[in-house]
RNA sequence: GCAGAGGUAGCGAAGCGGUCAAACGCGUAAGGCUAAGGACCUUAUGGCUUAGGCCUUCGUGGGUUCGAAUCCCACCCUCUGCACCA
């Protein structure tokens, strides 16, 4: 009996890998290369199944490429960029009980946290040394001669980032501007997604504001749809809400509620607030209608919401569910004062001319139910509207396009400005309700660039992409990327070297480091006041001046042959931001020769149908997932899935390792057993063990490691085992099924396989398996059929046997005559032409009962001809394992005669 | 809302015009082996069937084809991203 300790196996070659730096490559031109990375992680926690399900599958390509030969670079570095970590820091100091809990059930000792809570930057080095450990006990091959990390902890690295960024600027992608964002106004800080307690996926959105002219002051009216300005016939306040008269922007004096003044202070207005006025009082003025020069009414109604926009809205009672309610409403309350307010239809939809008024009838006139019709008429009325002949000028013009020339024609008056709104309720963690800001004087990388886009879409079309698919998500995602802000003030990071109040932020500083591997260990051994842009101008691009420091000659060197970056793994999330922003800047700042070649995506790791975010994580892992099992048997992970979809991976999976190992390796100590002799099961098998690897080959290299592991792990396995059952004894064809077995495993598996290797190549001519001689050549595919009969027969005396419940005395099983293989084959020929049964007949031109019998089953005919001699030979060999089987006599012969024996399907006599 | 991916047996997951009642794995059941449990081995696992057969299935409903899980159309549902956030 093979026993493995696993443990004490991963032990070894780990510590064999390390002493052997058998994954520090050098620069060798003979030799081809393959440059892989993964995403640096952000050290924030400990790695879990998630993680190791993305780095095994780039291991895997690694080893895989190794194993063609191939010199391959595969670093890894850190991300300590960014809020969080500082965000950790803090609130350990704050003794906050929900971040101190989780860091202890990841194991953090209480000493630890102390020290979080004084240094950020020890939280983050202590989980960076937890991530390679965690690496290394896996067996990733991990080249950590050329680890790193960002942000201005690391000099070198900010000195990089500084090149790149004077580089962007100088090619005028980088411009100074405004922008808007969701801001906290008691932490003073933007919200991300992830600072937000409510109102993730929430975004300012544009309101116009168009100012209507009565006699003391302006009414700023808040819209979304600024073209139905046509059809206004009266504004709205709201009696119960307290308004202020404000000077704005130094010259006029507008009206507005009192909450929206601290809005428009932050969107950089300057407000002065003169007087405060109650609602009612607003009541009977007019004003003026800035495009028509109509005067309208100031009427008051409830539904005015004080918060929203400037607590003054315009009246369009033919588009508005909620204007047309309302002013029905007290149009009927006081006709004397308002029957004089005619509604004016300004847009209309071919084919729903009631469109409103069906709206309301279907959703009826609750507040949701008025809301609920708002939403479906400027749906209908945005989408397939046209400007009415009441909109002097725009008769005839789609809505699509009537907004922007309405803005147009507004602000050529002077009588149209912004302001953002928030698309729902956003609060932030600390429990302050979230507003919009405009930051002025914030630092953008010009994503939206034309040229830039073109240049970025070659880039794209040259790449390779695993799954196939993703390519096409890139380019429309190309497609809408906008500006990006590129600096904040607050976290870890690398200042602007134009601008140092401002760090760069984690997804722009983070967008070429791929480069820097290639000059991480060398860059370190210099003085770093001698490092400037001019030197990372040599080492990056094509010009060849001459340096006088060898260092950056060799770093130099080192970066032409690694780059381009072969590969890049991740996971799905990444693709539509960091992908898109690591090819754009790719394109920008190297030749075109050094773009990235390809990438691979995989998809979300779910464990008993839980995603594993980094809150689930926490409980999965590694160093958990170590204590029950060896690095291989984790590491079958990385056959959970093969595109992109979310894959559920079933830990129960991994007890089928071990007793498959331990049976492949006790193959070869019980050779003494073997009688030479090799039958049609070797050929059979050596046909498999082609067809298996070439199989494996072929999904290895599309990135479906799920489907390569099937035919390595699984299947292959399986043809060893039946070879054995069937009567196979070769030593030499043992031998060759378990080196194939090895190898192909090897990138899945890396230990157990190099320790098996190790035992069964005794001339230690090799260390490491290699695909140098990986089982190949011609299938034998009449052969392969002819076995599959040998086992459908099985099959079927096995359902007889059932049938008749008895056991058998004899078998005897007759195979059909030659006549009947050859028309047989004759049909198998027409039937790879075609599987019309109508056609094959008129070819064939004979009728036959066979011939029937075959054409009723055509799809079930086999692709290639059979061979009766082949046949007999097959079940002959085959005698001996149904003898064992079925525990009686079987005789194997060719019946002519026997009308029930057809090719493919030998007549079976019990007796 | 926009863009992309996807819905296959108890579960996970292959298949992407014809050897498809559907690979492979897990789970489950029976038998073997065990002092026993685990592991391992054998068999079964859509339904019916006393001779290898038949019938119904691949989100739902249509269509194309001699033939559809696979191609086309519509609908329902799920996942991912949408930016200052790693």
């Amino acid at each position: 009996m093979v026993k493995f300790n696993l443990k004490e196996i991963d032990k070894k070659w780990q510590e064999h890998w390390e002493k052997e730096h058998a994954f520090r490559p050098t620069v060798d031109t003979k030799r081809k290369k393959c440059f892989i990375t993964v995403p640096i992680p952000y050290p924030s926690g400990s790695m879990h199944l998630g993680h190791l399900f993305t780095w095994a599958r780039a291991d895997i390509y690694a080893r895989f490429m190794r194993m063609l030969d191939y010199n391959v670079l595969f670093p890894q570095g850190f991300h300590f960029t960014g809020g969080p970590i500082v965000g950790m820091s803090e609130k350990i100091r704050q003794n906050d009980p929900a971040t101190i809990e989780a860091f202890r059930k990841q194991g953090v000792a209480e000493a630890d946290l102390k020290v979080f809570g004084e240094d950020p930057k020890k939280l983050a080095e202590y989980f960076s040394l937890s991530f390679i450990e965690d690496f290394k006990n896996t067996g990733m091959s991990i080249d950590w001669s050329r680890t790193f990390i960002t942000s201005s902890l690391n000099p070198y690295f900010s000195k990089f980032v500084e090149w790149q960024f004077n580089k962007l600027r100088s090619k005028g992608l980088i411009y100074e501007g405004r922008h808007p964002v969701v801001w906290c106004p008691n932490e003073n800080t933007p919200l991300g997604d992830h600072d937000r307690a409510v109102g993730e996926g929430e975004s300012p959105i544009k309101f116009s504001v168009i100012k209507f002219r009565s006699e003391k002051f302006f009414f700023p009216v808040a819209t979304l749809r600024p073209e139905t300005i046509f059809g206004v016939t009266n504004l709205w306040v709201n009696k119960n809400v307290t308004y202020c008269i404000a000077e704005v922007n130094g010259n006029e004096k507008w009206v507005v509620s009192e909450e929206a003044i601290s809005k428009l202070e932050n969107q950089l207005n300057k407000v002065r607030i003169l007087d405060k006025i109650s609602g009612e009082r607003l009541i009977g003025l007019s004003a003026e209608n800035p495009l028509t020069n109509e005067n309208v009414l100031v009427i008051s109604a409830d539904f005015v919401d004080k918060a929203i926009g400037t607590g003054v809205v315009m009246s369009v009672p033919m588009h508005a569910p909620f204007d047309y309610f309302y002013l029905n409403k007290i149009k009927s309350e006081n006709p004397a004062m308002y029957s004089s307010i005619k509604p004016k239809k300004i847009i209309i939809v071919p084919g729903q001319e009631n469109l409103l008024e069906m709206a309301i009838k279907e959703f009826g006139t609750s507040d949701s139910g008025l809301k609920a019709a708002t939403k479906k008429v400027y749906k209908i009325e945005f989408n397939l509207g046209i400007m009415s002949d009441k909109t002097s000028g725009l008769e005839g013009i789609p809505v699509k396009g009537a907004e922007k020339t309405v803005t147009d024609l507004l602000d050529k008056h002077k009588t149209h400005e912004s302001l953002y709104e928030l698309t729902g309720r956003v609060v932030c963690r600390c429990g302050t309700e979230g507003t919009v800001k405009i930051l002025d004087k914030q630092w953008f990388i010009r994503y939206s660039d034309k040229e830039w886009k073109t240049k970025t879409m070659k880039l794209i079309e040259n790449l390779k992409t695993y799954p196939q698919e993703i390519k096409l998500q890139l380019l429309n995602t190309l497609e809408w990327l906008d500006d990006k802000a590129a600096a904040r003030t607050s976290g870890l990071g690398t200042p602007l070297p134009w601008d140092k109040k401002w760090i760069i932020e984690p997804l722009s500083d983070s967008t070429i480091y791929m480069a820097y591997y290639t000059i991480a260990d060398n860059i370190e051994k210099m003085n770093i006041e001698d490092i400037n842009d001019a030197t990372f101008d040599y080492i990056f691009s094509e010009t060849e001046k001459d340096t006088e420091n060898e260092l950056v000659k060799e770093m130099k060197d080192e970066f032409n042959y690694w780059y381009p970056l072969d590969m890049r793994v991740s996971a799905k999330e990444l693709l539509q931001n960091h992908f898109i922003f690591f090819l754009m800047n790719h394109a920008a700042i190297f030749d075109e020769k050094n773009w990235p070649r390809s990438i691979g995506i995989n998809g979300w790791l779910t464990v008993n149908g839980e995603k594993l975010s980094k809150s689930k994580g926490a409980t999965l892992t590694i160093k958990k997932g170590l204590e029950d099992y060896g690095a291989d048997e984790l590491r079958m992970i990385a056959a959970a899935g093969n595109g992109m979809d979310d894959v559920e991976w079933d830990p129960d999976t991994i007890n089928t390792f071990e007793p498959r190992f331990e049976f492949v390796a006790e193959l070869m100590e019980l050779k003494k057993t073997f009688e030479s002799g090799p039958n049609s099961f070797d050929a059979y098998l050596n046909s498999r063990l082609i067809y298996l690897t070439e199989q494996t080959k072929r999904e290895m290299e599309n990135f479906r490691y799920g489907a390569a592991m099937s035919h390595s792990f699984f299947e292959l396995y399986n043809e060893i085992k039946a070879y054995m059952e069937l009567g196979g004894n070769d030593e030499k064809t043992v031998r060759q099924a378990v080196m194939a077995f090895i190898k192909l495993n090897h990138p899945f598996f890396p230990h157990i396989t190099s320790e098996i290797y190790s035992r069964l190549n005794t001339d230690g001519s090799r260390i490491q398996p290699s695909w140098e001689d990986y089982p190949s050549g011609i299938r034998n595919e009449v052969l392969e059929n002819e076995v599959a009969i040998l086992r459908n027969t099985i099959d079927d005396i096995k359902n007889v046997l059932r049938l008749i419940k008895r056991a058998p005395k004899k078998i005897t099983l007759e195979i059909a005559g030659e006549k009947k293989f050859e028309l047989y084959n004759k049909v198998v020929a027409e039937a790879r032409r075609t599987k019309n049964t109508n056609e094959i007949r008129k070819t064939l031109r004979t009728s036959d009962k066979l011939l029937d019998k075959l054409l009723k089953n055509v799809n079930r005919l086999p692709e290639k001809e059979l061979n009766g001699n082949l046949e007999l030979k097959v079940l002959e060999e085959g005698k001996n394992y149904l003898e064992k089987a079925f525990g009686c006599k079987v005789e194997v012969s060719r019946n002519t005669e026997n009308e029930r024996a057809v090719p493919g399907k030998p007549a079976i006599n019990i007796i």
